[in-house]
RNA sequence: GGAUUCUUAGCUCAGUUGGCUAGAGCGCACGAUUCACAUUCGUGAGGUCACAGGUUCGAAUCCUGUAGAAUCCACCA
């Protein structure tokens, strides 16, 4: 077989992804696992989730026309990281890929195209524009999900679902019945998020709150006899005032409540009413009521049983007002609104205030609150039954803290608004009755037939409405519809073992799974969920297109490979933490696999060599120096790793391997292996470390394996391993052998002056450590010779190790060492103190655990002695 | 305004219930090198763990406060 002297991940990746993919090992292997729990013959549910043998996790969806960004790369790098680890522990595992419709994203990008091709939505109703995206999205879609086999995700591709599927408009019909049915669902007539742009409704969620500077104006509105200054920022909606708040412990105005005023430039008398909305403190402390423009203005005409006045008109034109203002915009509406109030001398004063102002957050465009009708989605009892599963500690959160975070939202939640006005999207089932008055039928009917523009029911006419969900409505049913779950088809898959998604969709979309899944399945749709946080630029900054440090992950994986850009990303990241990241991880990345490729061409090498030794790997013994060690090591590695990834610590179960490998296995074992060859353990070990980070690193394992010349079948099929076997002593005394080796090394690296890093040969009296590994101990070290002392000691003892050994320098060397000395002496003493003192305190001695007490005195020993050694070699000098 | 989190080496970050002399990668310095790998090997420098108190035999870790940073939520006209 061929190992060149690099790895080139090009070369080896998208084959290595078809075998796979043709073998058909992403697909789950078990279907069902039927459970008998009543022992009446007849099977009724399936296993619980901690004794069942499968895995399910199923993936964010990513854009279907997009690309992948980097916060995919890191999705997928965990996710698929998860799948393939609980592949190797023999679980039936099935992770299902997911392709996002992305409603309004999408529509927003098919939006421009359709304006530089001269034409507006308006054009066209809403079958068509449909037709028209769906042709758009056809012709874009495929580079996201080639980009997701170039990252590795092992997802079961047959069961790939889009969000626009119809399994899953079906799933979302259903429920809307239900909730129907239940009564969950109401129009009504509220202020919404609206985008003048877009002209679509926003759920608050997709609301960005940007504080600005704005100007605040003192009006004056009269009443005989006075006058009342009420302070706004929106001068331009006062002919929608139909009240002025005071706040009801305001004394200032207690006398005014109930008159009436004149509103400015209008010939309207609105009265004045006492509620706790008004600040007495915060401007003039008497505000205007705009019910159909302002949120709290809103809240207030309920409570007051205000009428509501619209001023501004879906498309941003004044309207339901004096002919002079009629068919302004706002802004200009409020230029004008001040002039005139100016000159009729009823503005009082103005001054720059700083407030929270809402915008889309896609166009930037400020999101004018807007009276219209829309479907709600009434959540109190989502929200408390979906409150009570997360209580009963349900779902375990990575990191813990989200738990808390997350009901806290849960318990301020509101109603739910799930219209948009966007033609991309699963179109709301629901149709109006053509003429209110006709009839006793009901306004509105729930019917599936949402390609009809009309229908007919008992003999009425109802004509649909126009808009579609809100995608999260879709979303919420994500592990509902990945993993087919239905009220007659319960599945094993059902809840997911894990959720894994970005921190900033715990509210979005989190949340709203989990609300659906308690709603429609009676049990939380996931067993734990684990959040990751925002991918950040090498400088902690926040990526964006604007500052232009948006980092691709497909130039990554194809200037380092797949596995590289794995490790990288996931190098140094804690669950729910925004974290830098930069290339040098990703190299350090290569590197290591480039590492692993290099140990497995010598190991092939030595093989190759070693006549009639390429059968599949048997037993092993150890034999040599160093092999019950690395054998430890490698146990303890295993150990870690599956401790790690049950606490969802993948960057410490990667540093975990990066030092077993490269500082272990790489340094110590393989270069002892020089000397002694253990074929057997030699394939042992090499297939233990392949397997453990096959999870991470699934090209460059699964390619080496297939390049061994002893390995059969697929490495993503392989057992995980079970502990090497070792003798503790043995493994402990090689870490004597090692700390022999490293003294010499950097006694010789610090010898003074020009003899710096020159070798000299090694003496040793009467140590069998030594006597017994002298070509290991030499070839470890380089010294030009080790051999036993003859006669007096001589040259420069070696004093950190309690063995008798010395450095065959010359006289004059020895001296220069004086200083170097003299200082050792004074550090270890510097030691010593420290843990007599801590040995001084009776405190410790009688509260502290036995075990460190008697670390602490075995240090002084070790350290006395050690500063007895020095001494003797200062004195020698 | 509220919530959550963070502050540890030049940089990016680990440090699981408090326990010896606080770790890693990259970077840096010095040295090595035909014989698996320069994507290499060896050695080393670099930290009053943001600050101030407290609890404790013992604090990077727990508590309180201060300062700074980030994210999310929020109706301040």
């Amino acid at each position: 077989m061929k190992f060149s002297s690099s790895y080139e991940p090009g070369e080896f990746e998208a084959d290595i992804y078809a075998a796979w993919e043709s073998s058909g090992v992403f697909a789950p292997s078990v279907l069902t696992v039927p459970v008998d729990n009543d022992g009446d013959g007849v099977d009724d549910r399936f296993e619980k989730p901690e004794d069942r043998d499968v895995y399910s996790i199923v993936m964010p969806p990513p854009n279907a026309n997009g690309n992948l960004h980097i916060g995919h790369g890191l999705t997928i790098a965990l996710e698929d990281s998860l799948t393939r680890y609980y592949r190797l522990h023999g679980k039936s595992t099935w992770y299902v890929p997911g392709a996002d419709h992305a409603g309004f994203e999408t529509w927003v990008v098919y939006e421009k195209t359709l304006e530089k091709e001269g034409h507006t939505r308006f054009e066209y109703d809403r079958d068509e524009l449909y037709a028209r995206v769906w042709d758009f999205v056809a012709m874009q879609r495929g580079n996201m999900e080639l980009q997701l086999r170039a990252l590795g995700a092992s997802c079961s591709w047959k069961d790939l679902t889009f969000t626009l599927d119809e399994n899953v408009i079906d799933r979302v019909y259903t429920t809307f019945e239900k909730m129907w049915n239940d009564g969950m669902i109401y129009r009504g007539e509220k202020l919404v998020n609206y985008c003048p742009k877009h002209q679509t409704a926003f759920a608050d969620i997709e609301v960005e709150h940007v504080d600005e500077k704005g100007t605040l104006w003192d009006i004056a509105y009269t009443y005989d006899g006075g006058e009342i200054i009420v302070s706004t920022t929106r001068p331009e909606t006062l002919f929608g005032d139909v009240a002025v708040a005071v706040n009801p412990e305001d004394k200032r105005f207690k006398k005014l409540v109930g008159k009436t005023v004149k509103l400015p430039l209008a010939d309207r008398e609105i009265p004045i009413i006492a509620d706790e909305h008004a600040d007495p403190e915060y401007g003039t402390g008497a505000v205007k009521i705009t019910p159909a423009h302002d949120f709290d203005d809103f809240e207030v005409g309920e409570r007051h049983n205000l009428p509501r006045i619209q001023v501004i008109s879906e498309d941003g034109h004044m309207v339901n007002v004096p002919e002079e203002y009629f068919g302004l915009t706002p802004l200009e509406c409020r230029k004008k609104v001040l002039k005139d109030l100016e000159a009729a001398g009823l503005l009082r004063g103005e001054k720059e205030i700083e407030h929270a102002v809402a915008h889309c957050y896609k166009c930037g465009t400020v999101i004018e609150p807007m009276l219209k009708e829309q479907w709600f989605v009434d959540v109190k009892k989502l929200a408390s039954t979906a409150i009570e599963h997360l209580d009963a500690g349900e779902i375990k959160f990575y990191p813990e803290n989200k738990q808390k975070v997350l009901v806290n939202y849960l318990k301020g939640l509101k109603d739910w608004n799930i219209s948009r006005q966007i033609p991309w999207g699963i179109a709301i089932p629901m149709f109006r009755k053509a003429d209110p008055g006709a009839t006793d039928e009901p306004d509105w009917i729930f019917d599936r037939r949402t390609n009809l523009k009309e229908i007919e029911k008992s003999g009425v006419k109802y004509v649909r409405d126009e808009d579609t969900f809100d995608t999260w409505f879709s979303s919420s049913h994500w592990p509902i519809v990945c993993t087919d779950w239905s009220e007659d088809n319960p599945t094993p898959y059902y809840p997911l073992d894990v959720m894994e998604t970005g921190a900033d969709l715990l509210f979005a979309w989190v949340a709203r799974m989990i609300m659906m899944g308690v709603y429609l399945t009676g049990g939380v749709p996931f067993r734990e969920v684990y959040l990751h946080g925002m991918v950040l630029d090498a400088h902690g900054k926040k990526m964006s297109k604007s500052k232009g440090n948006v980092i691709n992950p497909m130039d990554l994986v194809a200037k380092y490979g797949s596995d590289a850009f794995r490790l990288g990303i996931i190098r140094g990241r804690s669950a729910g933490m925004n974290q830098a990241f930069s290339e040098n991880s990703v190299i350090a990345g290569r590197n290591l696999c480039n590492k692993l490729w290099n140990i497995s061409r010598l190991i092939q090498n030595i093989i190759d060599e070693e006549s009639g030794n390429s059968d599949a790997s048997s037993d092993y013994t150890n034999d040599n120096t160093g092999e019950d060690w690395i054998c430890r090591e490698i146990s303890k590695c295993v150990k870690q790793v599956e401790s790690c990834m049950e606490g969802y610590r993948f960057a410490e179960a990667m540093d975990i391997l990066y030092s077993t490998i490269w500082d272990k296995y790489a340094d110590w074992f393989i270069e002892s292996q020089k000397i002694y060859r253990n074929v057997p353990l030699l394939k042992k070990s090499l297939e233990t470390l392949l397997i453990v980070l096959h999870p991470f690193a699934p090209f460059v394992t699964e390619t080496i394996w297939q390049n061994l010349s002893w390995t059969n079948g697929m490495i993503i099929n392989a057992k995980w391993p079970t502990k090497l076997e070792y003798d503790p002593i043995t493994a402990g005394q090689f870490e004597s052998l090692m700390a022999v080796v490293s003294e010499v090394r950097g006694t010789l690296a610090g010898l003074p002056g020009a003899n710096k890093g020159k070798k000299y040969a090694l003496l040793y009296d009467n140590d069998s450590l030594v006597e017994d590994n002298l070509l290991l101990i030499k070839s470890l070290t380089k010294v030009p010779a080790v051999t036993a002392l003859d006669g007096a000691p001589r040259g420069l003892r070696l004093a950190l190790n309690n063995h008798e050994l010395y450095l065959d320098v010359p006289e004059n060397v020895v001296t220069e060492y004086r200083e170097a000395l003299t200082e050792k002496i004074l550090i270890v003493g510097k030691e010593l103190d420290a843990l007599n003192a801590r040995l001084m305190n009776p405190s410790y001695v009688e509260r502290a655990p036995a075990y460190l007490v008697k670390e602490t005195r075995d240090g002084v020993e070790e350290k006395s002695a050690l500063i007895e050694r020095l001494k003797q070699q200062l004195e020698l000098i």
